[in-house]
DNA sequence: CGCACAGTTTACGTGAACGTAAAGGTCTCA
DNA sequence: TGAGACCTTTACGTTCACGTAAACTGTGCG
């Protein structure tokens, strides 16, 4: 049988997955967990006794924003790291870990969040302009196909085929 | 001096452009122009004596529609190959370069162009719903951040500096 | 305990999309 | 008639993002 999780409780605490489960979870495999460990991208945030990844929801959660700043923007596996690496920052910050930051290191922190925050905006805002575009040429030419299948059906006294619904 | 085209007359006809020239209109390289060539995605409609490609508007055209295709939509080349083949096929009908293609078979490219217009404005909405959620979550974000600067500005009495306005 | 499966590291392989260099041909101008 | 910028083909190189295989270890069940 496969293997149960060490489930100390039945089921408590932030639920563990394995790397085959959290890859699955986020429509990839486990090379690229590795992958993107091994980048400094993606580190789970607990090891089983002998040494296994063990993965929460929210590395999960992670590894879906990698993959959509991957897919959506563009952004190659060195850029993603930065971006998170920069929100990683923030976060130790919230969590006051380091308490002995001064506030021009934390003013500083916060200006390059917006900074990426800002064009990551820009880039957002871009592409949802240009598939919009795209959108519109491709509805034109959905046009220009009805008009031309019309076009054949009064042409030819045929019976109308299984046609492809707009 | 750079060799200027075998302008026939000072500006007639459709503008020939090099294959650098292409390129850059395009924000690409010679080599990927020839790349494509070599796939089949694109060929200069004409060629100087000595063989040299020379690419018209429309060949630009078609560079940028690729570029799209591949960037926008994050095809890989054959997929853009199997669109843009399929489109081709619809445009000679169009031109009616094949006289004696038969209703069935004129029918059948327009169901297959329609099935991909279907598909491709699919891709480009569900694009633009992840688009849209991504903007958002960035823009509250955005908000987090802002509070977060407030709370240093009044915690301390210093002057604000230099800011990334949203 | 031992089986079977999942996980581990290490390392080489791969496909896509070009980059780049070599060796030569072409085109226009001076 | 060169000079020089641009072009050609051929072919090997490169980067990214993993895939895949090998050899080994760990985990839970019967």
């Amino acid at each position: 049988m496969t293997p149960t999780l060490p489930s100390v409780a039945p089921n408590s605490g932030p639920v563990s997955l394995r790397i085959s489960e959290a890859a699955a979870q986020a429509g990839t495999s486990t090379r690229t967990l590795r992958y993107y460990e091994e980048l400094g991208l993606l580190r789970p945030s607990r090891h089983s006794v002998g040494g296994a990844r063990r993965y929460t929801e929210d590395d999960v959660a992670r590894l879906r924003r990698i993959r959509e700043l991957q897919e959506l923007l563009g952004f190659d596996l060195g850029e993603i790291g930065d971006i998170l690496r920069n929100e990683d920052q923030l976060a130790e910050l919230r969590n006051e870990v380091q308490a002995g930051v001064t506030p021009e290191r934390h003013r500083q922190i916060l200006d390059e969040a917006m900074e990426i925050n800002n064009r990551l905006r820009a880039l957002v805002r871009a592409k949802q302009d240009r598939l919009q575009v795209m959108m519109q040429e491709l509805e034109a030419k959905a046009r220009r196909y009805r008009a031309r299948f019309k076009e054949l059906d009064t042409g030819s006294g045929a019976a109308s085929r299984s046609r492809a619904s707009g």
